[in-house]
DNA sequence: TAGATTGTTAATCGATTAACAATC
DNA sequence: TAGATTGTTAATCGATTAACAATC
């Protein structure tokens, strides 16, 4: 694992999908596969998938390919999904209880040790084997287990707020579900926002304007299961 | 609205952030905007923003800017939001119950008009102001009501399962929220995906290379709520 | 009119693809 | 060895940014 400079979003991003395809061939039992097998079932090119693992090294072999175990090994220890990031959830509604149930089941290098709402309804049940908590205990929480990253599933105007509030505690990165942008105000935060508003707008153009030229665009994003 | 031709997917993604800051300095009174402006609280260039306007027409004036209302109405015809496109939900789980209540106070393009699931648990239950139906009706539903779309909130084996079902009767839009790679299969259907774990994933990346290359190559997703 | 800001063309930048020497 | 396939450089393509004439 050499280089790993000036990796563009570009790159990262395709490196989840390489991650899980890989680890489904591998569950699957296939020990080896040639850039040229691999960019035929992701839609890639050859060319790029090669480029893309040499941002991060040279993991193949000339005249042979790529030892799958070994190579989603690799891609493992680049996304970093054994680190575990202490995280804590934000508002449990049914979106949060998705979101908590999903992160619980899948690995993916964060570990959920919190989730907190306002409303009494939620404060007390359990989500993702946790027992949602008052908001009002957030502070000493933090102050205590120290978490990292935190998913805010709430509206905007209650983003807003928390955002100022975890901030202030110390958390710098966010899954951010809601329309807030943490961005913007804390530029030194990472975030990766997931708006769901935005992608179905986007599906409702491309319906609209349903024209070759839409359609030919949008590379197939294929996915396989884990 | 002219051309319309050729318009690449990296356009297509940012008109419903245009669309939502828009309409939300709309209902805040502002009735005028320079690219200028507009550039600065979306985090892009002002030359981005009038290339990407002017894919479909020429909306502004010289010397002046352009008026808020008339550009948002534009691009609400653009996406096509008062479409009220027919569609089915299938899954009812948490990621279900939250992507039905969010379209159905969202509207942006879409009318819901069934959900399905195939769990005891879960049929007769209401959710987004619908009564969850047992997956065995779909077909008889499908002929009946015609929806075109379907939002796919299952596990991947069911996803795959119901993909061939829904494709048979006709649906050709898919927004798929699960693992399975429609698009792969069925080549001429349109096909949003969202990959919550992709999400994750990345972020786990961006965290665990907290590099300032890997910060600064991704933009600042700037939003505006609605 | 003068100032401002668009629409659009040209220049730059970055990402993808092609090609091929290195080498297993 | 011969065949295959990588790693990497060069060429192409597309998207973003800059510049400026048109014009309100």
């Amino acid at each position: 694992m050499h280089k790993r400079e000036n990796v563009s979003m570009s790159v990262v991003r395709r490196l989840p999908r390489y991650y899980r395809f890989l680890h489904h061939l591998k569950v699957t039992g296939v020990t080896r596969i040639s850039s040229t097998e691999l960019s035929k079932k992701l839609g890639l090119t050859a060319s790029q998938i090669r480029q893309d693992l040499n941002c991060f090294g040279g993991f193949g072999q000339q005249g042979y390919g790529y030892m799958v175990g070994q190579l989603c090994d690799e891609i493992c220890k680049i996304l970093g999904l054994s680190s575990g990031y202490k995280t804590i959830l934000l508002g449990a509604g049914n979106l949060g209880r998705a979101i908590a149930n999903h992160m619980s089941f899948q690995a993916e290098g964060f570990q959920l040790i919190g989730v907190f709402d306002n409303s009494p309804d939620k404060i007390g049940t359990t989500i993702g084997g946790l027992t949602v908590s008052d908001v009002s205990g957030l502070e000493d929480f933090c102050k205590e287990r120290l978490p990292i990253m935190a998913v805010l599933c709430v509206s905007r105007s209650a983003a807003e707020q928390l955002a100022k509030i975890l901030y202030d505690l110390g958390i710098r990165n966010f899954w951010n579900f809601s329309h807030y942008d943490i961005y913007l105000k804390y530029p030194d935060t990472t975030v990766e926002n997931v708006h769901l508003n935005d992608s179905l707008m986007t599906l409702c153009y491309r319906i609209s304007n349903n024209s070759i030229s839409a359609k030919k665009e949008e590379k197939p994003e294929q996915q396989i299961s884990d």
